[in-house]
DNA sequence: CTTTAATATTGACACCGTAAACATTAAAGT
DNA sequence: ACTTTAATGTTTACGGTGTCAATATTAAAG
């Protein structure tokens, strides 16, 4: 006979599917809050677990992150690597990429910083996760590659633009986060350029036209 | 007579100078830390003082950052003016201050991170330092709109280039910062481009570039 | 010299990450 | 089927955090 049976008015002893459920909890949390909104012991409380089961399921917070960061890494990374197998044009294909980049971190901010904000400098321990990340900018320098390679290309070093688009399309993600930037542009500076979609669209095209004469 | 005068071996009841000095080892810790090294009490601790005595020089822990990222905004757009009034040519100047911005994030990293990263939204409470913040910006804005009326610029809009300035030197700060990027970079992408200030110098020369023929 | 406002103190509360010791149960081996 | 073992969850505890309320000390103002 148990002696009380199952805590915390769950049916198991066990919750079953406890992993998963902190993964989606926190990216949930990610939706709408910071980094600092979110703590393991709410992510226990939540799924109805005691504040130190999570350890069961991650080393510690860090592991959690690692984790969220790779999902958003992959999540991004595939969405870019459809643009590299519809779009032919490599300067549309840039385009489109600085876009989807640009898009992604206005969709999922919390997501987004979370990848770039918060390092983690253990490379050993993070391996699957640095590899994923590597894919989302090796797309992003190959379009760059062929972009140059077109008959009307400026003379730049690749490398230079490589790193030049990924500068802007992230510098450009992060500034549109801010919401007190926002604000600011509402207020005197750069009327002309509209909602974050037309200031993502019109300062990527700018950059891609800038490959060329 | 003093029942026992002077907590904490302190020679005085009262600090004296405790607001400066809470500023002062914040910024000592940013200086090799992470915001979330960044704490009240321990910032209390190394001034010798109870962990409440802050409390009576700044309202919340935001208010603390505030500062912090008005002092920051300051000091960037000190070195910002400065060439505003020294360098004549304006693509020139458009380069220096986009590696003087890269230069100050990686200078301090911290600092610049408490400066875009932590969003103060309450306008009204910490309109000292978006007006600070409006500064670098608007010397930014003005050079690239210099450039653009030079003889041989591109048919560019000047809201467009402008933002695309800030978002260039912005993502190129932030990237340079991450330590696993640069890692990333070594084995593998970007061999051509060399050091970090290298990197700086060369993308932000392609930007000013990319605004004429 | 007294009142008052500024500054600092103690103590408390609710959070947080996480370590150690223990309980329950699902899975593996016999 | 029965036992062992590994996975999973619980309780308890420690030190850290931001911050509030009540109190003490002292510099400045009257």
């Amino acid at each position: 006979m148990n002696k009380w049976c199952c805590p915390r008015g769950r049916k198991t002893y066990h919750h079953g599917n406890l992993r998963e459920t902190l993964i989606e909890s926190a990216l949930e949390i990610l939706k709408e809050g910071t980094l600092a909104d979110l703590s393991l012991r709410a992510l226990a409380r939540k799924a109805g677990v005691s504040q130190t089961a999570p350890y069961r399921h991650f080393e510690d917070k860090e592991a959690l992150i690692a984790v969220l960061k790779e999902e958003g890494m992959r999540k991004l990374s595939a969405g870019m690597q459809e643009l590299m197998e519809t779009e032919p044009d490599p300067l549309e294909r840039l385009h489109k990429l600085g876009t989807k980049y640009v898009e992604f971190a206005e969709i999922f901010p919390a997501h987004f910083k979370v990848m770039f904000e918060y390092d983690l400098c253990d490379y050993e321990k993070y391996s699957a996760l640095h590899k994923v990340s590597d894919n989302s900018f090796q797309y992003l320098q190959e379009t760059v590659d062929e972009c140059l390679a077109l008959p009307d290309a400026r003379k730049i070093d690749p490398s230079v633009a490589q790193f030049g688009a990924w500068s802007m399309v992230h510098g450009l993600s992060v500034l549109l986060m801010n919401q007190s930037l926002i604000e600011h542009m509402k207020k005197g500076h750069f009327e002309g350029l509209g909602d974050r979609n037309n200031i993502a669209d019109q300062v990527t095209r700018f950059f891609c036209n800038s490959l060329v004469k």
